[in-house]
DNA sequence: TAAATAGTTCAAAATAATTTGAACTATTTT
DNA sequence: AAAATAGTTCAAATTATTTTGAACTATTTA
């Protein structure tokens, strides 16, 4: 119902977070589990170093494709889905 | 109507394609304009040389976010909305 | 308390994307 | 036919992104 529209900068941050197979192999793995799932588990399926997963999980998280918040050691993430439908969904409406 | 569910690679190219601060005005020029637009007037708009153009365009058309033909020694452009639409708009249905 | 686990940070290396200018093709104008 | 125009191609230079491993913090388990 709110009014968005985008700024080039926040555009970009968004479609950059998007444009790598290993950060949608990851947004597809959080869309079909559907729930809060810890970094760990998401990087072993994934089969990349937690460095890597660190970092790609960096970038989605400051897109706002992800939220995150830690318990105990862990960090579970899970998919933002108002930005998705803000940023792509809803594309043209806020072009 | 048809089911369109699309590759990792097919996507990232997609979103690669959007993920730039001057595609991404190329394409909100187009659609303000919603119609057949030369590569020379767009790149002007833009401000860029005919070379970053030449470059830019490219990419969007490999990606199919535009379409592209020319007429005598001009190129003609304009969005091509089904990809943005398969990729963007319909994007949960499609990962 | 020592060892293990989950994740982050840093800098260096590797890879990929973008810009630039010169040379080019094709078409149109003078 | 020469000059101008629209766009492409190429390679080199620049800039941005991604990967890697080591060192680190914080928490939990043995």
């Amino acid at each position: 119902m709110t009014k968005q529209v985008h700024t080039t900068e926040e555009s970009t941050k968004v479609f950059k977070a998007l444009a790598d197979p290993i950060r949608l192999e990851i947004i597809r793995y959080l869309n079909k589990l559907d729930h809060e799932v810890s970094c760990g588990e998401v990087g072993q399926a994934m089969a990349i170093s937690k460095t890597s997963g660190s970092y790609h999980f960096k970038i989605l998280q400051e897109a706002g494709l992800i939220t995150a918040h830690k318990v105990a050691r862990e960090k579970y993430v899970a998919l933002d889905r108002s930005t998705f439908d803000q940023y792509l969904t809803h594309f043209w409406q806020n072009l």
